[in-house]
DNA sequence: CAAGCACTTTACGTTAACGTCAACGTCGTC
DNA sequence: GACGACGTTGACGTTAACGTAAAGTGCTTG
């Protein structure tokens, strides 16, 4: 459970006009605090398809959103299949028949509940933390007392 | 990710005067939908401490509150050492030195901010799902009208 | 041109969190 | 008293998500 993230964006595909910025390997590992290996493993697992020049890795905008959306998606506890499904659903839209959009709305909907049952846990998990919280405040005045 | 909850409690020690109702492993298994073999890991692990009659396990309502928050610990993202570190230092509590109550309150400053980030990328992402959607269902009228 | 740096692939290693299987004990009951 | 349901302890297997080490490519800089 890390802590790091550039910027906001809107949709999937960040898709400004034509911000002509790319990414090394490096660049974008060092952005989001992951390593390069990490990167590399994610375009293995099919959540990244990097353009080539030669043997090397060009990362543009989509593949940087896509990349943070894929750590976010990690930090709230999805796997990596689940992610990926999700994206590869996402680029087969324009194209993709009926059949294949409503699962993704199914899946959308899971995503969701899972997203209310999350709030919940965190919410339930902040009260525990007040309460210990509290607990050890007290413990520590009396402490301070004698 | 899955989802069972039975009920609410309030502190870590749902400390109801003297319910005297006690558990077998089957039964707190099938409450929480895993499995024994999950219960007697998280045993072995610390995070449990069940009563013995012989051989066999008993577990009381404190248990069942441990494993509660064991697992919505675990939904959060949570590493079994880290929640074992609270629960450790809540045992601890009543005759902690200073130092320790301190590192507990640092502890729990850390987890809040990972639960203030969680709730953030909630939001994220919820968004994107409502973007997603949208547009799913946009391919869709496409093709109905079709 | 040698050194250094960033990149590459291949392949084996590691950790967390269990699953699975064997081999056994202990009830209640048919 | 055999059977089934439930419990027990090992011990080994498995999966996801990387880490790490080896060995090579390609640029550019002193």
């Amino acid at each position: 459970m890390s802590t790091a993230e550039p910027e906001a964006t809107t949709a999937i595909n960040g898709s400004l006009p034509q911000q002509r910025r790319t990414y090394s390997i490096g660049e974008l590992a060092r952005m989001f605090e992951v390593t390069p290996r990490t990167i590399r493993f994610y375009e293995q697992e099919g959540l990244l398809a990097p353009e080539r020049r030669g043997q090397t890795r060009i990362y543009h905008e989509k593949d940087r959103v896509r990349l943070k959306l894929t750590l976010r998606g990690k930090r709230l506890g999805f796997s990596l299949a689940e992610i990926r499904e999700v994206i590869e659903m996402y680029d087969a839209m324009p194209d993709g028949n009926a059949r294949q959009l409503k699962r993704l709305l199914e899946i959308l909907a899971d995503k969701r509940t899972n997203m209310e049952r999350q709030l919940e846990d965190i919410r339930l998990m902040q009260r525990e933390l007040d309460d210990v919280e509290m607990r050890a405040r007290d413990v520590l005045k009396r402490l301070d007392q004698q």
